[in-house]
RNA sequence: GCCGGGGUGGUGGAAUGGCAUACACGUCGGUCUCAAAAACCGAUGAGGGUAACCUCGUGAGGGUUCAACUCCCUCCCUCGGCACCA
């Protein structure tokens, strides 16, 4: 009988729906493992990125059951956003069908794989029964004073038409569509992310197991910066200028003080001065380039004299006061004091514009004592000189003691300057949670009421494509009552962000259905945290930096008793073809379903999986592909010549396979895995296996072709599901070799290789070794200097 | 510039101090066949040698060690992240 796998995937994919197999349940007697793949947006089709996502971990999921855990494996989509919304736009459909059609269609293709998922868990975030406990979840942070409205100069995507959190702009550019993003001035809600800031940061090295990258990354978002907000007062005025700086060692060196071109206090200094017109036409210009530009490390600094002066506060010393593009309103203070000897682009900006220049940190390296002999600016260490007091210090020291001294004198204060912003959340899209809340006039903003909730979505609404949310159009939507005066009032027509949505599914998923709060506590105690996820490395900084801040905040309002929401997290590879990941644009797209059609899903699974390590890049090899198929037929055709007792030998090479396998799986190191199935194989090809050997391969490959391994079971007489079986383990007295192999190296190069006894005494052994004929020429009659024995393993023989 | 990952046969990749290249793809040869495919068996890092074997070989150079793909130092290349961050 041939290996017909299209029979066969439909006849188990029906049989483990029918006895819902993978259905999960909270049992406490049993360890639980909560395996999680990150969830997919509902495109339409799936591609080769999700059949690897999902395989890696349909494999640990399975290899879990089998072992005997309590498994939670759920899946489902994240089907709020502005695709469907496009979509809609383009084909004259309502994104809810649209968003329906590609769920039902991804959820069909994903069945063809043979996940196992507890499909009776299944979540959809555009439903209300989910998106009411994003805006309960919402209330709550606006209730303990997380969330609130202002207005700011945000990101502006003008293409998505809608406004997008620093998180989604990459290198000044929409996340999802590409286009240069602009900065708006307007109204928007946030979300107080920066009050978690410390924990968010510190919390990163309990995460052990994530890998070091995303750690990185993470921390690189944050961006702490420890140091010191020095007081300068503008000369004429008295007003005080802010100045940050984590080299407060250099305070005596500054001799010059910069303020961002968008700087409040540029208009005040200038003003009636002969400067005014000059730095007015140079703040406009700035103003017009785009960020990136500007951005731009090659291209030249420029900046204009204010005609102003600032009084160090160290040393009473009056300095000119600039504006330079240089400097940017965002970050710090907006203003910098310069220190061109010890400040590389500080140095740069002041050979340009002539300006004056102070050594007051000596490079041990150098002799160099006048500032015009310098070539570049030093920000190495060394010893303080024209600082005062503080001359002779280490500038280390120094450091401590300028701060301390500047808080003395209330000239100074240590601070801590962040790079994380507040997230900007709301979006003006129809395809979201509606933000609930409502504009009254007389009461001002006042927050939907729990029982009011859900908020929901208006089915009818036009959607024109051009500016302003789709939802002002729906007037029985935007016309209500105020909850507080019952008065007319107006609700608010932005949605939420949707990684909003996904800041918490995992939670759902727990108690997809429970309807008294956005989860059960009980079932989130039981399954949470997750244990193991898996997902790609764009969300390094995005979506799991917002659900970590999700978790704190639930766990500070009491409903959650961990801190960290994923314990240990996989990056998978991108797939790729010809070196190139896979895009239709470059139209090297490899269809999953084709595949599927033509090998099976076993085959494909196998194969992704074998090709490379799951962190890795992945090259797609359509002749790869076949080798799997081929080598399920190898297998296949075993059942044929099933002996009645296997040798010896078979046996010893089936427990050390067990002992690989077992291994590797539970350090996801796939591909290996597979090879010393291979191996096992050819060493069955070699000797002939019986049942005994035969089950216990199919067993052991049977989370990587779940389908094919199942059918094999059945044929081999088992009434019960594989996946109900226990994994085999192996016996490490039948590991105990009765012989081993000795290498034998001279001065470290292998030389010659003796089979021994196992328990054969070191004496012994020496002897054996020293009397080896294959040596004589390498050794001749040069004395013995060293010995070195590994037991088991290896002799050297140094002479 | 800073941070992180990586560089091994024709190809994907194994080996984390102890036989470099497991396993697979590809290529070559054999068996079976009228023939082909499939299947099965075998060879396959480079150079030298009839052969047994020998020499070289994990991006480059140096070091530690009886022994280095593996640890340390310097450098090159490459991928990713962050970046006028004060």
């Amino acid at each position: 009988m041939d290996y017909n796998f299209k029979k066969i995937e439909e006849k188990w994919q029906k049989e483990w729906a029918r006895k819902k197999l993978f259905g999960a349940s909270a049992d406490s007697a049993r360890k639980k493992y909560y395996l999680l793949e990150m969830f997919p947006y509902p495109s339409g089709k799936i591609h080769m990125g999700h059949v690897r996502n999902y395989t890696i971990g349909d494999v640990a999921a399975r290899f879990k059951m089998m072992q005997g855990f309590s498994v939670l494996h759920p899946m489902g989509f994240d089907a709020f956003g502005q695709p469907a919304e496009n979509a809609a736009i383009k084909n004259q459909s309502h994104p809810a069908a649209w968003t329906h059609r590609c769920i039902a269609e991804m959820r069909a293709e994903m069945k063809k794989m043979g996940f196992s998922y507890d499909w009776g868990r299944e979540i959809s975030t555009c439903l209300p029964d989910y998106y009411r406990w994003n805006q309960w979840i919402f209330l709550k942070m606006y209730e303990k004073g997380l969330v609130y409205k202002k207005e700011a100069l945000v990101n502006w995507c003008p293409d998505c038409e809608t406004t997008l959190a620093n998180e989604e702009v990459i290198d000044g550019k929409c996340w999802r569509c590409k286009s240069e993003v602009i900065q708006k001035d307007l109204e928007q809600w946030f979300i107080k992310t920066t009050a978690y800031k410390e924990k968010l940061l510190g919390d990163l090295s309990r995460l052990k197991s994530w890998p070091e990258r995303v750690l990185t990354m993470q921390k690189n978002w944050l961006g702490k910066s420890e140091g010191v907000e020095i007081y300068f007062k503008e000369k004429e005025s008295g007003e005080i200028i802010p100045v940050f700086t984590t080299r407060q060692d250099t305070i005596f060196g500054a001799t010059y003080l910069v303020l961002a071109p968008e700087h409040p206090l540029v208009k005040k200094v200038i003003r009636g001065k002969s400067q005014e017109k000059e730095v007015l036409r140079f703040i406009e210009k700035v103003g017009k380039e785009s960020k990136i530009v500007r951005a731009s490390s090659d291209v030249k600094k420029e900046g204009v004299f204010t005609g102003g002066y600032a009084v160090n506060p160290v040393n009473q010393e009056a300095i000119p006061i600039w504006v330079a593009d240089y400097v940017l309103m965002e970050y710090g203070s907006g203003a910098i004091m310069a220190v061109p000897t010890h400040d590389q682009r500080d140095f740069l900006f002041a050979k340009e514009h002539q300006l004056p220049m102070r050594i007051v940190i000596e490079n041990p390296q150098s002799r160099i004592s006048s500032p015009g002999e310098l070539t570049e600016a030093y920000e190495g260490d060394g010893v303080q000189v024209n600082s005062a007091q503080f001359d002779g210090l280490s500038n280390q020291e120094a450091k401590i003691k300028i701060a301390e001294w500047m808080e003395k004198g209330a000239i100074g204060k240590r601070t801590v300057n962040w790079r994380l912003r507040d997230w900007l959340i709301s979006r003006q899209r129809y395809w979201g949670t509606p933000i609930p809340m409502i504009y009254c006039p007389q009461c001002g903003i006042v927050p939907v009421p729990d029982k009011d909730l859900p908020v929901e979505l208006p089915e009818k609404v036009k959607f024109s494509g051009r500016g302003g949310s789709p939802l002002l159009s729906a007037k029985n939507f935007v016309e209500t009552k105020c909850p507080k005066c019952k008065s007319k009032a107006r609700r608010e027509t932005d949605t939420m962000a949707t990684f909003f949505d996904s800041s918490w599914y995992f939670l759902r998923f727990c108690s997809p259905k429970f309807a008294q709060g956005p989860f059960d506590k009980e079932e989130v105690r039981y399954w949470m945290p997750v244990d193991q996820y898996i997902g790609g490395i764009e969300h390094a900084v995005l979506h799991l930096l917002y659900s970590r801040f999700f978790s704190k905040f639930l766990k500070e309002i009491g409903l959650l008793s961990f801190e960290e929401p994923f314990e240990k997290l996989l990056t998978q590879g991108m797939v790729l073809k010809e070196g190139k990941v896979m895009s239709k644009s470059l139209g090297n797209i490899v269809d999953p379903d084709s595949i599927v059609k033509k090998y099976g899903a076993d085959s494909l699974r196998l194969f992704i999986l074998f090709a490379a390590p799951p962190e890795t890049e992945l090259e797609w090899d359509s002749r790869g592909i076949e080798g799997a198929f081929k080598f399920l037929n190898r297998v296949w055709r075993i059942q044929d010549s099933l002996k009645e007792k296997s040798a010896p030998d078979l046996i010893r090479v089936l427990h050390r396979t067990i002992k690989k396998v077992t291994g590797d799986l539970g350090d996801f190191k796939f591909n290996t895995a597979i090879a010393g199935l291979m191996e096992l194989v050819n060493a069955i090809y070699q000797s002939g296996a019986d049942k005994e050997v035969f089950s216990k391969l199919v067993i052991m490959l049977s989370p990587f072709a779940p389908h094919f391994c199942e059918e094999l079971w059945q044929i081999l007489g088992n009434k019960e599901s594989i996946f109900k079986s226990a994994w085999p383990e192996f016996d490490p007295q039948i590991l105990v070799e009765e012989s081993v192999t000795i290498v034998i190296q001279v001065n470290g190069k292998m030389r010659s290789k003796i089979e021994v006894p196992a328990d054969t005494s070191d004496e012994k052994l020496k002897e054996l070794i020293l009397h080896d004929e294959k040596l004589k020429p390498w050794i001749q009659d040069k004395p013995l200097k060293n010995f070195i024995l590994v037991p088991k393993k290896l002799a050297n023989l140094v002479v």
